[in-house]
RNA sequence: GCCCCGAUGGCGGAAUCGGUAGACGCACCUGACUCAAAAUCAGGCGCCUUAACGGGCGUGCCAGUUCGAGUCUGGCUCGGGGCACCA
């Protein structure tokens, strides 16, 4: 009796895999491909519970394909930019270059122990000179072709941290590192043209047949489409310049409620009379301060500024509104003007109620009466009573009335109905130093000059300091001086550098052809693209996906991918969190967490291992640092073996769901694998390579397992329910345990369903199914076995247990020929006694047979 | 506020087309092996009822469609996620 004993296999199968080179592939346009990509790590320095589930699953995939017989891409490297390593340039004093590559190599060796079947050849860092350098050709190509531009925007400032913060980089108002309150500032920032494309993005969402519809449905809200009318107001008493004021609203069917026009305080206008009215300059300024944290927004107060100006109604001559600055109208959305209907829209009603403005109702329920405490607003689709619509009163629908408001505009030459896009521009000048820079020159002639594509890269320089916050690319002594390339007068160079999104919009093409000396190499991305299985965490729904999208599509329209990669994710799977319980206990009205390990579980209680003290179990969470609840994989894999950890990551949850993370469950996994191999220890076995024979009753019934378990597993793999795949592996060993004490008859039946087994294993513990394999007596690698096809004919039953329910309840079972006709059927299940019995004598109104499913015998 | 998703034993979950609810695993219980424990093996395990055979109930709640509903429809409750001063 052995023992199947991990740390001796694995390293010794990642050895054999590596020197065998398995996992390096070359386009070969002779061969049908696959490529399958996991959301590359951010090298944080450890790999996390979340990356071994990840590319658990990514791996089967992978290795799953390539049984198949279909050349796959399955490539790996480190989204590698970012503020962490200037953090900790700052709190050690190392270089972020020098940091961030010795946690890559600590994360890689980590991730090599999982035994995962990648293509390390092709690996690479997005900091590396030579990836980021074509990311600066693609910039350079992106602007020539009109989808780049530079221009102010009102963007999120982070005081200490000194630099702009994206908007997801923002919580509660407060910058995400330094907590800091983030004030709104106006600068001149560089932008990729997405919105541009906001219409093609949102339509393509339709071709994304393989991706998640709650993605999907993201992205669409994300891209924000509305339909709406857009009019301009004449103004009276406004400044030079702004005779007409245009307004974007998506309910022109409230025209006639209209009460007051309100501007931005940062609409062209508002600035026009800032410059000359204090008033206006204070009151604008602390709009401006005011935060964007969801709580500053519930409580902030409608703050409004009366102009003095006076708008003309549209559709009445002698009709004047008064002209607000409010503090609740945004300058990037629609034109950042409105026109305010206090009775249907609760921001217009507040506002009015504080100014004493007119309420003026256009519609009602057509039962009962609105609210006199707030706004009506009934869904669109809903049928109300216009009672003042200038396109006719009586019941009708909003959506009814707003079109015939658009028509009505239209055809009277005052508005346009457009669309609106929610989408804003993608701002990605960032004022770090551990980022691409950005290829620019400024010159005081000249303006903003690209730096020519033979001057590229513009590498980081080395010699920088962290010692106080900001850029310190700003302050380098000389890295920013140099000649203009066009005037050769002496010009700056950009200091910003790109936002790291930039860098993980176009990877997966990079993986393509990644030692190129151009952003892709045609014939190679031509061959690999698209990637037909992307696997990563939900966080990513929007923002990364969609700038992926963006950059396929920009990277085609400047010839680097083929047209077919304007949706460069053929499939996506978003998978679930791993989480853990937590432990606390209270000391002085505080929470102290407490490691599960120095927990003491027994009968829902909880106690402290060391003093005894009782311990409040917390909620079953995401593993974090500060709840004390993480599970290095590292020691998992020490204690068990990557293939233990990797079978229990499949196995307890569906993937797409949280699976919750348990040392029965991982201990249960292991014992799993010293099961199959005690299983395969104990059984006897026809030789290899034995014909198959006639085989009895019992033989043919393992054989039927079998076949039917691959036809399963195989089902399971394509449809990423490996979960259900883990547990109908789990029925074929016990069916083979059983089969052990079978005799000789068997011989051949157990040889084949081992065979499978470990081929059906491979994909998901890898080393242990080469070690079966070679037990079996292969010296060839399982790794390069085929994919087990299963015969048809014995992959399903000849007989079934076929359920007899009498009035739709289950009363006896029949054993029946899969293919028996109706009638004999019926006549059997009639004749059964149990059905007799729960006739009691009555006579069936009705029998329905429905063939090979059930019988259901009304009465 | 708007949009979306989910709810099945003590627990994770299965039931792919409207057709045997609870596969498989975990936990627990009984037995075998053992001086003993662990490991392993054999068996049990939704709830109520019954000495037993059996019977009744049961997929968050209330209705409906159907010979038949975890699955479809309508209305709720609770939980989770996304967006949010977007005119």
């Amino acid at each position: 009796m052995t023992r199947y004993n991990a740390h001796d296999a694995e390293p010794k199968w990642q050895a054999a895999w590596e020197q065998a080179k398995t996992f390096q592939v070359e386009a070969d346009p002779d061969r049908p491909k696959y490529y399958v990509l996991e959301m590359f790590p951010y090298p944080s320095g450890r790999i996390h519970m979340g990356h071994v589930r990840n590319y658990a699953m990514g791996d089967v995939v992978a290795r799953y394909k390539r049984a198949q017989g279909f050349n796959v891409l399955h490539p790996m490297g480190w989204d590698a930019f970012g503020m962490p390593a200037e953090n900790a340039a700052m709190e050690r004093g190392v270089h972020p270059g020098e940091w961030t590559y010795a946690t890559i190599a600590a994360m890689r060796a980590q991730l090599k122990r999982m035994g995962l079947s990648l293509d390390w050849s092709r690996e690479f860092a997005t900091c590396d000179v030579e990836y980021y350098a074509q990311q600066q050709a693609l910039f350079l190509d992106f602007l020539e072709a009109g989808l780049v531009t530079r221009k102010e925007a009102v963007v999120n400032w982070d005081p200490v941290d000194m630099t702009v913060l994206a908007n997801e980089q923002v919580e509660d108002g407060r910058g995400w590192r330094s907590g800091a309150l983030v004030e709104r500032r106006t600068l001149t920032q560089w932008f990729f043209k997405i919105s541009d494309m906001a219409d093609e993005l949102l339509s393509a969402i339709d071709t994304l047949e393989h991706w998640p519809e709650k993605v999907r449905l993201m992205q669409a809200n994300w891209i924000g489409k509305s339909r709406g009318l857009q009019f301009a107001f004449a103004t009276r008493g406004a400044p030079a310049g702004h005779a007409r004021l245009e307004v974007y609203t998506t309910r022109p069917d409230t025209l006639l409620g209209a009460s007051f026009a309100a501007i931005s305080p940062d609409h062209p206008l508002a600035r026009a009379l800032e410059a000359d009215n204090p008033e206006v300059a204070a009151f604008c300024a602390e709009c401006r301060q005011v935060g964007t944290s969801e709580e500053a927004l519930e409580t902030a107060e409608k703050q409004g500024f009366d102009t003095g100006i006076r708008v003309v109604h549209p559709l009445d001559p002698e009709w004047e509104l008064p002209v607000w600055i409010a503090n609740f109208v945004l300058m990037d959305y629609g034109t950042g003007a409105i026109f305010g209907v206090p009775a249907h829209d609760q921001r217009d009603w507040e506002f009015a109620t504080k100014y004493a403005l007119p309420i003026v109702p256009v519609y009602r329920p057509t039962e009962g009466e609105a609210s006199a405490d707030e706004a009506y607003v009934p869904a669109k689709t809903e049928p109300v009573e216009y009672v003042r619509c200038h396109t006719g009163e009586g019941v009708k629908t909003a959506q009814t009335a707003i079109d015939e408001a658009i028509t009505h505009a239209e055809a009277g030459g005052y508005g346009a109905g457009i669309e609106q896009f929610r989408l804003r521009d993608w701002g990605i000048s960032r004022q770090r130093y551990w980022g691409c820079p950005i290829p620019i020159i400024h010159c005081d002639t000249c303006g903003a000059v690209p730096v020519p594509k033979e001057d590229l890269p513009v590498r980081l320089p080395e010699d920088v300091s962290f010692e106080r916050p900001g850029n310190p690319l700003e302050r380098h002594p000389n890295w920013g001086q140099v000649p203009c390339p066009k005037c050769g007068e002496a010009a700056r160079r950009e200091t910003d550098t790109m936002d790291t999104f930039v860098d993980s919009s176009w990877y997966y093409a990079r993986f393509t052809a990644p030692r190129a000396e151009t952003p892709t190499e045609r014939s190679a991305s031509d061959y690999w693209m698209n990637v037909d299985q992307y696997i990563g965490g939900v966080e990513h729904a929007i923002l990364h996906l969609l700038y992926s999208r963006f950059f396929a599509r920009a990277m085609h329209a400047t010839g680097h991918l083929p047209e077919r990669a304007h949706e460069p994710f053929e499939a996506l799977f978003t998978q679930g969190m791993v989480v853990h319980a937590c432990y606390y206990r209270e000391s002085e009205g505080r929470r102290i967490w407490l490691d599960p390990e120095e927990v003491i579980v027994e009968d829902g209680h909880a106690r402290h291992a060391e003093t005894g003290a009782e311990v409040t179990v917390g909620p079953v969470i995401k593993m974090s640092k500060s709840k004390k609840n993480v599970i290095d994989p590292e020691r998992i894999v020490e204690q068990y073996g990557a293939d233990t950890a990797r079978w229990f990551m499949l196995s307890d949850s569906p993937p797409e769901r949280d699976v919750e993370w348990t040392t029965a469950g991982v201990e249960g996994a292991w014992r799993f694998l010293q099961r199959v191999w005690r299983v395969l220890d104990e059984a006897v076995l026809a030789p290899i390579a034995t014909p198959a024979p006639q085989c009895g009753d019992k033989a043919t019934a393992l054989r039927r397992t079998t076949h039917k378990t691959i036809t399963g597993v195989t089902a399971d793999i394509e449809g990423f329910a490996f979960n259900k795949a883990v547990a109908r592996l789990y029925e074929f060993t016990n069916a083979l345990a059983k089969a052990n004490s079978a005799g000789a008859d068997l011989d051949y039946a157990r040889r084949e369903a081992f065979e499978a087994l470990a081929r059906l294993m491979a994909p998901m513990t890898p080393h242990f199914a080469e070690e079966i394999w070679a037990r079996l007596g292969h010296t060839t690698m399982v790794v390069d076995a085929p994919w087990p096809k299963a015969d048809p004919s014995l992959a399903r039953d000849d007989t079934i247990t076929l359920p007899i329910q009498v009035n739709g309840k289950k009363r006896a079972e029949l054993q029946v020929a899969r293919d028996a006709p109706k009638d004999s059927v019926e006549s059997l299940a009639l004749g059964h006694p149990d059905v007799v019995r729960f006739l009691e004598g009555r006579a069936p109104k009705k029998v329905i047979v429905v063939p090979g499913r059930i019988v259901n015998v009304v009465v």
